[in-house]
DNA sequence: TTCCTATGATTTACGACGCG
DNA sequence: TCGCGTCGTAAATCATAGGA
């Protein structure tokens, strides 16, 4: 317990990326609502659980998210292919 | 959606999103000096009187509108804060 | 190691809506 | 109706993780 506590501390003094995982869930959600980007409070939460990081901490990925995506909607075309692809192979298991 | 979309084009997919209004002024960092007074003016209370509001607006040259934000903004991080120091406790 | 850029977090400023 | 409250967010900026 007092190893997980310390872990936790250390990770909120150095911020670390998430992993490609939490990263590949948080896309597929992203490209999937494109339209409507904006998960409710229980859809956060949601993610937060798959992912293993905070509802906060999903409120500032898809507000970096969406703000960087408008910003430069080319750089994120090939991005956007790629989950789309993912997204409809999905649908057809 | 609240705020405008300057963008009509249904294909887009952006459209339908959030965006600020073209009038929204610019986020402007306060200065180290204005921050700490604003701290120290929280500390010795989270809500402002109009008095305090206004004194505090002209002797740190920001605007009342902008105090009273900044209190609103502040008191919401206090809040983010105490919940995440909750969170971390329990389980 | 030294740059950069990408990424997560924080800081201003509002729109929407609530309440007295 | 005003005026300040919270909530959720946009957009800019900060800090630094990480990779070439």
């Amino acid at each position: 317990v007092m190893i997980l506590r310390s872990r936790f501390l250390d990770a909120r003094r150095k911020r670390r990326n998430f992993s490609k995982q939490a990263t590949e869930v948080l896309n597929e959600y992203f490209y999937s609502h494109l339209s409507n980007p904006y998960p409710s409070e229980e859809a956060k939460e949601e993610l937060a659980k798959q992912c293993g990081i905070t509802v906060s901490q999903v409120s500032n990925w898809f507000g970096n998210k969406r703000i960087r995506y408008k910003k430069n909607i080319g750089k994120f075309q090939e991005e956007a292919n790629l989950y789309a692809m993912k997204t409809a192979l999905g649908a057809r298991q | 959606h609240k705020d405008e979309k300057p963008e009509l084009d249904p294909n887009n997919p952006v459209a339908n999103w959030i965006h600020a209004r073209s009038t929204r002024k610019k986020r402007c960092p306060y200065t180290k000096y204005q921050t700490l007074e604003l701290e120290k003016e929280f500390l010795f209370n989270m809500y402002l009187t109009r008095d305090r509001r206004y004194e505090v607006a002209r002797v740190l040259n920001l605007t009342e509108r902008q105090v009273k934000i900044w209190f609103q903004n502040r008191r919401m991080k206090m809040k983010k804060m105490n919940k995440e120091k909750s969170d971390s406790k329990e389980q």
